[in-house]
DNA sequence: GAGTTTGAAACT
DNA sequence: CAGTTTCAAACTC
């Protein structure tokens, strides 16, 4: 079926890596792009949607300092198999001359344990699973071809540790599937249950914290630049597999809502590792088109189930309507985009210390049953991608993911007249329990039947919002949200449902549903890895979409902030895609880190660029080095420069600056102390533990009403008989002793009535 | 809270 | 690259 006929209009695939220990989504971009062969470079210009380099970017900076890129080539080989080679140079004379090089794949990261001050990173090794035994054949070298019992459909790409040189590994491709391309060099091959596929894997290995954010990028519009004859979706020679999945126009990611559970059942490799699934959401009639989807290992599960939500309630001032679902699970929605999010957390039994995610899913435009729509999974089935529907939408697609993880199965709709006609179900190689449909009118939540507890779900994820997502997972602590939203459901299915879902926690644990996704700029992560809030921004001119705006320079979404007309977010999406790169052409490095690793025998931070003062002596928040309280450097031009270790200026204001903070935590100290004991006082009439009434409960409204009555008639007693305003006061006075006599006496009396045990009272 | 100062970012 | 303008935050009153 001709690409056209699905209405694909996407022209790149992006899939977020969730690390399958800790279930992040991780902080890396991996694009995959057709390639030139002749550097590296081609897949981050040209090629590459800038967008999606600037949030790598970003993403890698945000954590520490220095972004990487790592460069894998993929080549075809006569022998079906197909060479990775891992390294920076894209091309390798030793890869490229046992076949054509098929595209590259690229890593942008930071990981920020592998980076040395030097800024030197190790390269990732590529490590080949098979996908029958899931063991992980290491080191093998071009030339080296697995078997062709082999069905590798994994490539993780891990730390090479040891090694700073370019390894190759052989990757054996499945399956063939006949190219039905209508042009030359277009291959296009209609879905199939049986249809193989080709999972690649981006993983860890040897390293305690994964790598972070590691996205594949398919870039399928882009004119290749390799020759036809070199492009590697020849059946004949690569048994790419490559699959139309109708989409919406903006690039999807698909993101594991993932949390805990290792990509490969099977594997030998008990290292940690984070996985990555490729998965294409476009076929477009270029030569060169390639497209990677998921291939199921170990089929187990034997149902999954549609669940359907009640639209979600009316928006917020911010425009963000967020639901809390079932199972903990919020989902927010954005009116106008078609985006959904939803907020996934592992479930409290998991080990795995995964944490919550706020993940967009992709949100069908077209109406949608409203009815709980079964899908069975047929427990052995290769098929990993179903188009339901004999008429696929070319404007909304439904896709679910369905969660495979350690249960790999493939899905098979039962009946696909239940599904709405374009609904696809994408299944990935990514350990999941739930997967999350959220429609504009209704919300579907797919889930599997049999999940292993802790396992989550999946849900596409526009492109440009990995950042975000990022940000979300690794800010804010994870406090269970309520569920407030029933779940219309099937009924056969309602016993297993509860433990299917994962938890669906807040980010924010002290706001309600509605600023639950305050965070989206509401804090950052420092330097030092810890949480820290930001500030608002409130820029008035530039749309915060200009480095003036804190917001944007971090690469957050503003939210909660008090500018005007802000176009940063998620409703500007173009506007923002265009701004940031906007930035990065005028600088590349704009939304680096301003503040880095000082240099060679420098131990403290430095401000990258330096600042210019003049008139501030770098000793107030104009300058940008003491704002984040370093000192001035030689990278700095500023003019009469008090912010150096010795400055005498420097040293009182650092005394000033920290006298202030201690008071400052005293009166915090005082004011919680204070409050706290306020807090412990009843505000009303009330019983002890014991039931007695405490003395000063006496004191209602009706004893204080009474006792101004008396202390009233008295004043006017004292006016009546015209005495001197002193003793007029003082018979007030007098009298307000006698009442307040009479409260204490009716006190004590009424408690040593209720229990004479007690001798208490004062 | 309004107005001023400041320096980074953007522009020429 | 330098000078100027724009911008938003920091600061002052």
């Amino acid at each position: 079926m001709p690409a056209q006929e699905l209405g694909i209009k996407e022209d790149k695939v992006r899939v977020i890596a969730v690390d399958s220990v800790t279930g992040e989504i991780i902080n890396s971009n991996v694009q995959y792009t057709q390639s030139d062969s002749s550097s590296t470079g081609d897949s981050i210009d040209g090629t590459m949607p800038v967008e999606t380099i600037a949030a790598s970017v970003k993403n890698a900076g945000s954590l520490n300092s220095l972004t990487s890129e790592y460069s894998f080539n993929v080549t075809s080989l006569s022998d079906g198999n197909v060479f990775v080679n891992s390294g920076f140079q894209s091309g390798s004379n030793s890869v490229s001359a046992l076949g054509d090089n098929i595209g590259n794949i690229s890593i942008l990261t930071q990981p920020s344990n592998q980076v040395t001050s030097g800024g030197s990173v190790n390269v990732p090794q590529v490590i080949i699973v098979d996908s029958k035994d899931g063991s992980t054949l290491l080191g093998k070298r071009p030339g080296e071809s697995l078997s062709h019992n082999s069905l590798v459909n994994k490539i993780i790409i891990a730390k090479n540790s040891n090694s700073s040189q370019p390894q190759a590994v052989p990757i054996q491709v499945q399956t063939v599937s006949v190219s039905q391309s209508a042009q030359p060099g277009v291959s296009i091959i209609p879905q199939s249950p049986k249809t193989p596929t080709k999972t690649i894997t981006i993983s860890q290995q040897g390293i305690v914290s994964p790598i972070k954010g590691i996205t594949m990028t398919q870039v399928a519009g882009t004119p290749p630049k390799l020759p036809i004859s070199k492009l590697p979706i020849s059946p004949a020679k690569t048994p790419t597999k490559i699959t139309m999945i109708p989409a919406g126009r903006s690039p999807q990611r698909i993101a594991p809502a993932g949390m805990g559970q290792t990509l490969l059942n099977n594997s030998n490799t008990s290292s940690e590792r984070a996985t990555i699934t490729m998965s294409p959401s476009k076929v477009i009639k270029q030569p060169g088109t390639v497209h990677v989807i998921q291939k199921p290992i170990q089929p187990s599960l034997s149902n999954a189930t549609v669940l359907t939500l009640p639209r979600p309630s009316a928006p917020s001032n911010t425009g963000v309507r967020p639901v809390t679902l079932p199972g903990n699970i919020q989902q927010i929605h954005v009116p106008g985009n078609k985006f959904h999010y939803i907020r996934l957390a592992a479930p409290p039994n998991s080990t795995s210390g995964a944490r919550a995610q706020l993940i967009p899913v992709s949100v069908p435009t077209t109406g949608q049953s409203t009815q709980p729509v079964k899908i069975t999974i047929p427990p052995h089935t290769s098929s990993q991608i179903v188009t339901v529907g004999s008429r696929p939408s070319t404007s909304s697609v439904q896709r679910i993911i369905l969660p495979a993880g350690s249960n790999q199965v493939a899905i098979r709709p039962a009946p696909p007249a239940t599904v709405a006609p374009g609904t696809q179900i994408i299944r990935t190689t990514v350990p999941a329990a739930s997967i999350a449909q959220l429609g504009t009118g209704n919300t579907t939540f797919l889930s599997a039947g049999n999940n292993p507890p802790g396992v989550q779900g999946y849900a596409l994820v526009p492109a440009s919002y990995l950042s975000q997502i990022q940000q979300q997972i690794q800010v804010k602590p994870i406090v269970t949200s309520t569920a407030t939203t029933t779940i219309t459901s099937d009924s056969t299915n309602k016993s297993t449902r509860s433990s299917e879902y994962i938890n669906i926690t807040s980010a924010n644990t002290t706001q309600n549903t509605s600023t639950q996704n305050k965070n989206v700029n509401g804090s950052t992560t420092d330097s030092s890895g810890g949480a820290r809030q930001r500030k608002p921004c409130n820029c008035t001119k530039s749309q915060c979409l200009k480095l003036y705006c804190d917001c944007f320079a971090n690469g957050e979404f503003c939210h909660n902030c008090n500018c005007t007309n802000c176009a940063n977010n998620l409703d500007h999406e173009e506007d923002r895609s265009r701004a940031i790169k906007s930035c990065l052409e005028r600088n590349p490095l704009a939304f680096h880190p301003k503040i880095g690793k000082g240099r060679a025998g420098e131990k403290d931070r430095r401000h990258n660029k330096g600042c210019n003062c003049k008139r501030s002596g770098c000793l107030k928040n104009y300058c940008e080095c003491y704002e984040a309280k370093i000192m001035c450097s030689s990278s700095c031009k500023c003019i009469g420069c008090k912010n150096f270790e010795e400055s005498p200026e420097r040293k009182t204001l650092m005394h000033l600056a920290d006298a202030a903070e201690v008071r400052v935590q005293q009166q915090t100290a005082a004011k919680t102390k204070l409050s706290s004991q306020i807090s412990d006082l009843p505000s009303r009439p009330q019983s002890s533990v014991t039931g007695e009434r405490l003395p000063f409960s006496f004191v209602t409204s009706e004893v204080v009403e009474a006792t101004c009555a008396c202390m009233l008639a008295q004043a006017e007693e004292a006016d009546r008989q015209r005495m001197p305003h002193v003793v007029q006061e003082r018979m007030v006075i007098e009298e307000f002793g006698r009442c307040l006599m009479q409260i204490i006496e009716s006190a004590n009396r009424t408690k040593d009535i209720k229990s004479p045990d007690h001798d208490d009272t004062g």
